[in-house]
DNA sequence: GTCTATAAGAAGATAGAC
DNA sequence: GTCTATCTTCTTATAGAC
């Protein structure tokens, strides 16, 4: 199979669980089954492995956005399709965001990458926020705001409701990197949150 | 003054911003004014000083804690305290908090520190978990039950209401530790989050 | 307690054979 | 494309003078 390509899978693992800093060449090389001085026919340089990383990671987004509706870009016409949304859709759009952030690998890997090296490099600093704060929190913000002019939902700011809707789950998404063994309750704690959300901005009651 | 305690404080700032692997102990030597092998008269190695930090910081939280009522422990007392907590009392209190955690320079730094290291030691993961995820909610946890009781709020599910009130905070202390001019977007954010959950969860309606 | 000098070893990267 | 051997530099830590 592609060495190239698996070396930047193996060199994501290592970075995501000890930091660029802390992982040498020879361990990346080990990994992939080389030693540490074939990986230079392949890459120039340690930090061109992170680059690659990074380069890849910035293509795969877009697609990953737009399969998850978070890119804000087609939270209007969303918004049409959850015209009848009702409870147990919303506990499932929500546990379903939570659950593929938590265990898709490579988001995973991408984003215990980029928490360890934010405050490093001011641009992965704005990556993880572009892509854990400001678009999922844009999104549903529009989305909300849909939802409240149609009637779908009772009429408060959308930026908040967006907050309310999404922090939370960010919350435990944080709490279930640092502590898998916590997932099944955060994922309670996660549906007891949505459904609190629906009964407070729904208009059932 | 104490060139022993020089030598944590200047440790500390240059691992909340680069991680322990990638500080060296001869920068330290030069932030604190001396040379490297000077602070082996104090530390008899790096992982000494990164020992002695943490020391420090367990020493320090439960009296951090205590004063900002996030121990959990008199949440109930507290309670009696806020009996007649109003919206503009719920929003000091809330971005009191946040602008604490936010410029106490020991807490931002000591959190960026666990924030890098997180995933490199269970035990760092467990106290960054413990500091500002359950801490902070089975105190407001607790808070809210109590004053859901006395009828001064709806009755709701006081862990849910715990989250949408203290994981909103969290997430925008996490934007702002990421990029800091963002602070007075977010902490306007922050208000109008607490004057919503205030209308949501008060009985003014 | 601080310094200079230096040991001991680790880590990134290159040279050149195969 | 992978290997062994090696270079160079960096980094932690110690020795011993002041």
């Amino acid at each position: 199979m592609n060495t190239k390509k698996r070396i930047l899978d193996e060199a994501l693992t290592l970075f995501s669980e000890k930091g660029y800093g802390n992982v040498y060449v020879a361990q990346i090389a080990e990994a992939v089954g080389i030693k540490a001085p074939s990986l230079y026919k392949h890459y120039k340089s340690k930090q061109d492995i992170f680059n690659a990383i990074l380069d890849e990671m910035k293509k795969s987004y877009d697609k990953q956005a737009s399969m998850l509706n978070i890119s804000g870009e087609d939270a209007v016409s969303d918004a049409e399709v959850y015209s009848d949304i009702g409870e147990d859709e919303l506990v499932r759009m929500a546990t379903g965001l939570f659950l593929y952030f938590l265990h898709d690998d490579y988001a995973q890997k991408f984003r215990k990458m980029l928490t360890i090296e934010q405050f490093r490099d001011s641009e992965l600093a704005h990556l993880l926020t572009k892509e854990y704060a400001d678009d999922p929190l844009s999104y549903q913000s529009a989305m909300f705001s849909m939802l409240c002019k149609k009637g779908v939902l009772r009429k408060y700011d959308p930026d908040v409701m967006a907050l309310h809707f999404y922090a939370p789950i960010y919350f435990l998404l944080t709490v279930c990197d640092r502590e898998p063994q916590r997932e099944t309750e955060s994922t309670e704690l996660l549906k007891r949150h949505i459904r609190q959300f629906s009964r407070i901005y729904g208009k059932g009651e």
